[in-house]
DNA sequence: CTGAAAACCAAAAACGTTTTTGGTTTCAAT
DNA sequence: ATTGAAACCAAAAACGTTTTTGGTTTTCAG
């Protein structure tokens, strides 16, 4: 009900408990040096006189913004945005509960990505720096590195000594790749995700990985590069088709990809789920949708991002070395995926 | 070139032009009373120097933050995300390139969102607010306008004094509607989305005004409210079987609500775009990929955001009036809506 | 020429905190 | 009692701009 009409700076809350304007200031940010019976009084008086400190003051002493830039690169939105806004909400939760604010900018073509980190970095806006979309190797981070600017990442280069969050590819990988070896399937293809990210490179390792662990040659002409647009990945499929010898699964890096190549096939009268398996990689809201649905991994997203958030402010408070994590994926089986049966072989 | 080890201030490139602090601020924040000259110089040297303001200083002093806060309501996300993100693109868009920055709150229940308000808006941190899913009269809205708050909305309230972007729903339940009945059919329900939110009753609105320019009956028992979750668009359409009558078109205020309702009827073997119509009305990405494809309505949310980030920039440069601006979907005709025929009628 | 207005610029105040510095009290150990 | 350390707090400096105030120069009509 204290409803003054100016706003109450620090001054004002001072000398209504007859302290220096110092001491408000040390009890409200929780220094030590300050009796808790009075830090006690100031925090209560505070919140009774609506008493809320000046960001902008604030920031100016003590140079800090209490900011987290997120940086969301452009060329996705369409397919990918469902992604983003979980691992958003993640990162929002906890870096919020600590009093710092998330704001974002997005990058909207590959120049314009460093670009903005240089200028969020150097007009100090912001504490520190979130992004994805790693490369194997990554000129933004090189950069930030070089800084010693705080970041962490959605997944992560190939040198890999920095701090990240990623899902675990070539775990996904691996597993994909071995369950459909172990239904039986022999030729079994790979629509590799762009190689420019090095999620794709992981996918590919375990990919090979579980390859040779079950003795069975690798095939070059078995793993094909698509980009994230619908039609090449259909393209791929059609690529796929004209080989010698059809493969009778899919295992694909990631959903689009793997719901672009079934359709591509369906126009070929091969069902998918019958004729051939498709394992995707990502679980995304289509693949539950589609008819069958998708075999696919799901990825906690939410977790990553709140990991995410907790890595950045603990490199805000002073620690320094690069910590990583590595999330493994659920599998989500629907029924693009079967065991082989001999009549596949000869379908193509 | 220049490497200097100590950032950079005004200061710094003041003396470096024999110039004063005050002139050097002046030339750089576009005041009339330079001389056009010493602007040029300024500003040369400004770069030259690599001099970036320090936002604190400068908010402190001049008491704005530079900051607009995008308020996101977080029970949707899975599947409104696209909607959402396209529409945060544009806003960051025009709001970047006036030195704005965009920061994201997410508002995590009912109770957050008006406190998630109060809070961006008594901390000062922000400049000014934008948000969505706006109710028929909103605790919100009142609260900002009370303060005399900048802020601009995608949806309206009833009483619609404010400044908002939206789509015109009323045009959408109108035309959606008399397609259906230019097609012939008769029973047309509307499947209408939560009546909280205000575009719920503008949808409504049209239907209505559809069906009596078109002299048909309106049947209540034809319109039910739905909820956003798949379920209980499912759940409605079973509501709607059991009716004596069987509609013979739905007309549905939201994809998801559609497509749920789709996968509902499908269960009862009753085949959409053969035995009865559908047509949403937001373009879903999952709208497209669905067999048949979902008639509906695209809305150009990269431009409505735009155009909310351009109307709070001339609210923060003065402009008191609220401005408003109502946009059309287009329609995309694709396979859940077909000609009525006798036939529809018996198969329920 | 002259005087007043306009153009241009410098000096200093102000923004509202946090941090530094240092001074007083309290307390336990001598 | 005395002393040194620890606890507590006040005063003042500092953060880096923008804004205010006012002074000097230029311009231009009379």
């Amino acid at each position: 009900m204290n409803q003054s009409v100016k706003k109450v700076g620090i001054r004002e809350v001072a000398s209504h408990l007859g302290l220096s304007v110092s001491t408000v200031s040390r009890a409200l940010n929780g220094y030590n040096d300050v009796n808790p019976s009075t830090r006690e009084r100031v925090e209560q008086t505070a919140v009774q006189l609506g008493y809320k400190a000046s960001y902008a003051a604030a920031n100016l002493r003590s140079k800090q913004t209490r900011n987290i830039t997120f940086m969301v690169s452009k060329p996705w939105t369409k397919f990918v945005d469902p992604f983003f806004l979980s691992l958003l909400d993640g990162v929002e939760l906890v870096l919020r509960a600590q009093g710092y604010d998330l704001q974002i900018v997005m990058a909207r073509d590959y120049e314009k990505e460093i670009e903005t980190i240089q200028d969020a970095v150097e007009s100090n806006r912001c504490d520190g720096i979130l992004f994805g979309r790693t490369r194997p190797q990554d000129e933004r981070i090189e950069f930030l590195e070089d800084r010693k600017f705080p970041f962490v990442t959605v997944g992560r280069t190939l040198k890999d000594e920095h701090s990240w969050v990623d899902v675990d590819h070539v775990d996904i990988g691996y597993r994909a790749t071995e369950r459909l070896i172990q239904l039986g399937h022999r030729r079994i293809a790979h629509m590799v995700t762009p190689l420019r990210y090095t999620y794709s490179h992981h996918a590919q390792q375990g990919y090979r990985q579980a390859l040779a662990d079950h003795g069975i040659p690798h095939d070059p002409a078995l793993e094909v590069e698509c980009y994230l647009s619908r039609k090449t990945g259909g393209d791929a499929a059609r690529e796929l088709l004209s080989l010698g010898q059809m493969p009778t699964a899919l295992y694909c890096s990631n959903d689009m990809i793997a719901l672009s190549a079934i359709e591509a096939l369906r126009r070929f009268n091969i069902q998918v789920g019958k004729d051939i398996a498709v394992i995707g990689s990502d679980d995304m809201p289509l693949a539950a949708y589609v008819d069958p649905g998708l075999t696919t991994f799901r990825q906690d997203l939410d977790g990553m991002g709140m990991r995410m958030g907790q890595m950045m402010l603990s490199m805000l408070s002073g620690i320094a070395e690069p910590q990583q994590q590595k999330v493994k994926a659920e599998l989500i089986v629907r029924g693009t995926d079967m065991p082989y049966s001999r009549k596949n072989g000869d379908e193509a």
